[in-house]
DNA sequence: AACCTGACTTCGG
DNA sequence: TCCGAAGCCAGGT
């Protein structure tokens, strides 16, 4: 792991697999600050290119999407479905059934 | 240093 | 279950 809480949050996210998702709490809880959820957007939207990260697979507390429409809502929704998420009629992905969890 | 903001979360009614 | 309010973090202004 990491020395610092971005590197950390950085290597969790790059480490989720295809066909899973991850939470925003869940992975500032595991990178050591378990509040610092919005952190985690900070470092996505700042980031992901630099470190190609699979951010797509990061979804909020509710299983939901959390970027508006218009601003990657769609493309994240289909990237996640090209992996076998299943999305209900509400939007809402099954956090039990695809939740990932680190070792 | 103060204030605003966001791809968040939790909690109470 | 479903909001709304309040908590929270840190970068940008």
């Amino acid at each position: 792991m990491g020395e610092t809480f971005y590197e950390r949050v950085i290597e969790i996210i790059k480490s989720i697999p295809p066909g899973k998702i991850a939470t925003y709490g869940e992975i500032a809880d595991y990178a050591g600050n378990q509040r610092a959820a919005r952190q985690v957007t900070y470092i996505l939207n700042s980031s992901w290119e630099k470190h190609k990260l699979p951010w797509h697979r990061v979804v909020n507390s509710k299983g939901g999407i959390s970027l508006k429409q218009g601003r990657g809502y769609k493309l994240q929704k289909k990237l996640l479905e090209k992996e076998g998420i299943i999305f209900d009629e509400d939007a809402r992905i099954d956090l039990k059934r695809f939740q990932w969890f680190p070792e």
